[in-house]
DNA sequence: TGCATAATGTTGTCTAGCATACTAAAAGAA
DNA sequence: TTCTTTTAGTATGCTAGACAACATTATGCA
């Protein structure tokens, strides 16, 4: 054990996303819903209507995932697309009607998944890597699309 | 901005995450491989002749995933099964011939993604996330292993 | 006006994950 | 020894990502 490779900090960063995302997707399960998908609703509550581009960018994933994501979530009947009046272009998602209490449990959910994951660190420790995190996202964020400019 | 859904814990993780794995598959692409048939390969590396469900444990993903993984790697010959003698069950799995330069370039390039991907943090700072990182990680493991034990 | 360029959304193709169910084989128990 | 249980690996199906190519529609410029 401990020896070097074991000891990647992007495998290691890697794992923990990942072991976060399966537990959360072990919880929301019997809800009918994956955590990506839930992670759409929640924005659309806070953005009824906006452009599955726009969304795209908010969420940051590229515009051919978020389009399958919504497909199954207006199988599911959770959302529905309408086209925008003045450009054809465009759809407009929305939320369809109640769900809320759903949406609820899924906070719950999401939150004592968090709580669990996070709870060998101190709250200054959480504020500190939250805070570290965050300034790597937003390094990362550049030079991804840095390279994609380059690319064009 | 700052709204309080956007300051969700685990999806700022999940997309440094994600912003770090496509960042190296990217430089992983000209070579050839993606990051996770690297790491596959990384370890093949120190554990030759390894079982595949022993190697599945060791990369934490699932015996099915790791098979498809091998598949690929099988495929363009960088690796190949062998069956164990005394045990018919067991694959044993083997990095195939040279390949060595590639591995080189390859360890550079993710050293690279890291470093770049790690700079917003002062030298202190990378090590105290590194620990919290496995910390969370050792909680999350054994939670993962409770909940599987409790369904079987 | 008319043509080149840009933006929106979809489709296809690929990888990687998980879960479940299955076969073959080994190990353990009666 | 036989029968049961465990283990190794595979097959299948689903989700979620990325990327690239495309049709449609707007927009900007000459």
């Amino acid at each position: 054990m401990q020896e070097d490779y074991e000891k990647n900090f992007g495998f290691l960063i890697h794992d923990v996303a990942r072991l976060m995302r399966t537990a959360l997707d072990r919880r929301m399960k019997p809800l009918g819903l994956t955590r990506s998908q839930w992670w759409v609703l929640n924005h659309l509550f806070f953005h009824q209507g906006i452009s599955q581009s726009d969304l795209a960018k908010i969420l940051d994933i590229e515009r051919a995932t978020l389009g399958r994501l919504l497909d199954r979530l207006e199988a599911k009947q959770w959302v529905y697309r309408q086209p925008d009046k003045d450009d054809r272009r465009i759809n407009r998602v929305y939320l369809s009607e109640p769900k809320g209490p759903t949406m609820q449990t899924m906070r719950r959910e999401a939150k004592r998944m968090l709580d669990g994951a996070l709870s060998p660190l101190s709250t200054a420790e959480q504020r500190t890597m939250f805070d570290m995190l965050q300034r790597m996202k937003a390094d990362l964020t550049d030079d991804a699309a840095q390279d994609k400019a380059s690319v064009e």
